[in-house]
DNA sequence: AGCACGCCGACT
DNA sequence: GTCGGCGTGCTC
């Protein structure tokens, strides 16, 4: 290989010389020579450098080695081994692992996805790697899986005698080695301390977690399930992808826990993805208890520490399941033998800054790497995912309602045209919460939006009160008497005056949760009202504490965004109302009525779950439009097709593939003729349909003028292509101007 | 990402 | 006269 270009190493912000001489994907030739250069990424936004191998110091791909970077010295993952120049080279410093800790199909992973995102693989690994994985300093210490007796042991009958919970922990590994997840689950948290104390003692010693482990306790199935279970199952040991659509109660989880147990009895790992708001603690409780394997958990809630063991705990070959949030695709699991991803449709999949990732899209192809069966799980699978399965990518497994016996709960609209609201609020509507009220059962109410009214208006000049930073107005909240900027972080007490003509009179127009929280009040006397949304749960444990004052036996109304449709388990829910239906149906982004469908066929599934048959009301002022007529006569397969057509006819994902070339400064004018001049500058396919300069839907934010071009290919090799040419384009960027490439952008603000 | 090198304001 | 602001450049 020859000298590199030095343009080639300089890395602006966003995105640049994301590399990469492929090293996995496309294997290299054979080669003869004898390797003296170690290819070596950094979690740095930096192509792979070359070092100089220690010759008789033999170094895995995958470990992690220390090395110099300039005046530091960081941590590193040896990606390959070659041979060639050794001159102008510095040499690796010390080996960190013995054993490859990044598996080669993850290392391929991450080079695909740094190709595919046109990210440095630093970054992407940089993503990959927990912080004290980076860390030079922390040795890493490798998770206990489990604890036995040890053979040699001599026990003083006296001194257990004496501590009682070393004593209950010594006679539960009387049958043999004990997983420490299964210890933690009879003990509780605190049995690391009896553990130590006993190992200390030379009575028990850690232990590789034993397979034996895996529980056998078959899991009640019906046909449909049984089905689906078969056919995952009989997949196992080779790439397949399996869609499995069922509306919530169709039983689901039951099918990942059979299948998750089939792949576990092989001796194999299995990853779940769960959306960020799916991942509660009714859910993993009841995981655990129906797998009596080690579970691990990685999302965000964990600290350093945990995070640590997690990841390390899945680096290990043991038969084990790690349920994650959206990184955690990126978990090193050696021994991968199935991938579940539940509501695959969902957005939190999606990365939204920086590297900007689709955690559903990279599991796909994780699967592939690995050879291993992939089950994507919906009620209302994304448009992305039924187009493959039309075109044959996906084998489909449906499960039906009616074998579980729950009752499907009934979608009506409610025609609010004429009608008088009271904060929102319609007549029809207020009765059938009251209804709900008079029979002692719970009403949820969704608005994602929140505060108390979203636009503050001058009533003498027509003055809306904006964000000194953003082009949008401030959200009047009540609660804490402020007004706040949604989009950027900006807040101030109440203003009393109009700020252009100083009017005292001042008005609040429209709803947020807050206000339609206090109308519930007004209208219900003595009826609990909690309301969910992002400022009522700041503090930890707020929503537990909170759903906790609606009592199982007395009438409740829950009000909430979109947080409220996820996870907790509302049992006593026989109605659920959706506000703001009109927003998703006239929205200019087009994947809204997508979104909408979603939203209300999971809320759908909230209501009337069990013996109790549920409603759902959509308030609307369009209540004949045909997108809602489809949904509620004919179904979300129906209306997906209706969305699907349209998208073919105009063109739209998921019959094209878009990227965004997006850029963002305070010198508006700068940020313009960067993008103009980079994209005049730049040669691009003519089968690359380019759409430009665009403002983003808010044009400034948080003091960024904000503007972007669209990239939209028929393939995806000629976007890579247009999106590579951009990329070694733009080497010099003015100072001031930030841009990045999103590739497949959920949105186009 | 870090971290050094490099030219212009208020202070031991 | 120095300490230090963060703008620009570089990392095998």
């Amino acid at each position: 290989m020859g000298s590199v270009d030095a343009a080639d190493l300089r890395c602006h912000r966003g995105a640049s010389a994301y590399s990469l001489l492929p090293f996995l994907l496309t294997a290299p030739v054979t080669e003869f020579d004898p390797p003296t250069i170690a290819v070596v990424v950094v979690p740095a936004p930096l192509k792979a450098l070359d070092y100089l191998l220690p010759d008789g110091q033999p170094v895995a791909p995958g470990c992690r080695v220390e090395v110099p970077l300039g005046p530091r010295r960081v941590v590193g993952v040896v990606w390959a081994l070659k041979a060639g120049d050794t001159s102008a080279l510095k040499p690796i410093g010390r080996v960190l692992d013995a054993e490859a800790l990044l598996p080669t199909s993850l290392r391929a992973l991450l080079e695909f996805a740094a190709s595919y995102y046109v990210t440095p693989i630093g970054e992407v690994l940089r993503t990959a790697l927990p912080p004290q994985a980076r860390a030079t300093r922390a040795p890493i210490r490798v998770a206990t899986p489990a604890f036995r007796r040890r053979d040699d042991a001599v026990i003083d009958p006296s001194w257990l005698r004496r501590a009682p919970r070393q004593l209950a922990v010594w006679l539960a590994l009387a049958d043999g080695p004990r997983a420490l997840e299964s210890l933690k689950r009879q003990f509780g948290d605190t049995v690391s301390e009896p553990l130590r104390a006993l190992a200390t003692r030379g009575a028990i010693e850690a232990c590789a977690a034993p397979l034996d482990a895996v529980s056998r306790t078959p899991i009640a199935l019906n046909a449909d399930q049984q089905h689906a279970v078969a056919a995952i199952v009989g997949a196992l040991g080779g790439f397949q992808r399996f869609l499995l659509e069922g509306i919530t109660g169709s039983g689901k989880t039951n099918v990942y826990l059979a299948a998750a147990q089939a792949a576990l009895k092989r001796g194999q790992q299995v990853l779940m993805l769960v959306p960020e708001i799916g991942l509660t603690p009714q859910f993993l409780a009841r995981i655990e208890a129906a797998l009596d394997a080690p579970v691990l958990k990685l999302h965000s809630g964990l600290n350093d520490g945990e995070r640590q063991q997690s990841w390390l705990g899945a680096a290990q070959h043991a038969a084990q399941v790690l349920i994650g949030t959206r990184s955690a695709v990126f978990a090193p699991l050696p021994n991968l033998g199935l991938i579940l991803i539940d509501e695959e449709h969902d957005g939190s999949y999606k990365q939204r800054d920086g590297f900007r990732y689709h955690a559903r899209d990279l599991a796909i192809k994780r699967a592939q790497l690995a050879n291993c069966p992939i089950v994507l799980g919906s009620a209302t699978p994304s448009l992305e995912t039924l187009r493959a399965a039309e075109l044959g990518a996906y084998q489909r497994l449906r499960l039906s309602l009616r074998a579980t016996g729950a009752i499907a709960p009934e979608i009506r609209v409610l025609d609010c045209r004429a009608l008088k609201l009271h904060e929102g609020l319609s007549p029809p509507l207020l009765t059938a919460i009251e209804r709900v009220i008079e029979r002692r059962e719970h009403a949820i109410v969704f608005l994602n939006r929140r505060g108390f009214a979203p636009v503050v208006l001058c009533h003498d000049c027509g003055e809306r009160i904006g964000c000194p930073s953003c082009d949008a107005t401030l959200t009047w909240h009540q609660a804490d008497a402020r007004l706040r900027c949604h989009h950027c972080g900006y807040a101030c007490p109440k203003i009393d005056h109009c700020p252009k003509c100083a009017s005292l009179n001042l008005l609040t127009q429209g709803e947020g949760t807050e206000r339609i929280e206090q109308a519930l009040q007004r209208s219900f006397p003595g009826v609990p009202v909690v309301r969910v949304d992002r400022d009522s749960t700041a503090r930890k444990d707020g929503l537990k504490r909170q759903l906790d004052t609606l009592k199982d036996d007395a009438p409740g109304i829950l009000i909430g965004t979109q947080m409220l449709a996820k996870g907790h388990d509302l049992h006593r829910v026989t109605l659920a109302v959706i506000l703001n239906v009109d927003q998703g149906l006239f929205s200019a982004d087009f994947r809204a009525p997508e979104r909408l469908a979603q939203l209300i066929v999971q809320v759908a599934g909230r209501a009337g779950r069990g013996d109790r048959p549920g409603h759902v009301l959509l308030q609307t002022h369009h209540p004949q439009h045909p997108l809602l007529r489809t949904l509620i006569e004919r179904g979300y397969r129906a209306y997906a097709d209706g969305l699907l057509s349209e998208r073919r006819e105009l063109g739209l994902p998921p019959y094209a593939h878009h990227a965004l070339l997006r850029a963002e400064g305070r010198n508006e004018a700068q940020v313009l003729e960067f993008l103009n001049q980079l994209m005049s500058a730049t040669p691009i396919a003519p089968s690359v349909r380019v759409l430009g300069p665009l403002p983003a839907t808010l044009k400034r934010r948080a003091d960024l003028y904000r503007w972007q071009w669209l990239l939209e290919t028929d393939t995806r090799t000629v976007l890579r292509d247009a999106l590579d040419a951009l990329i070694s384009n733009a080497a010099a960027t003015p100072r001031g101007v930030r841009w990045f490439v999103d590739v497949d952008p959920q949105d186009l603000s």
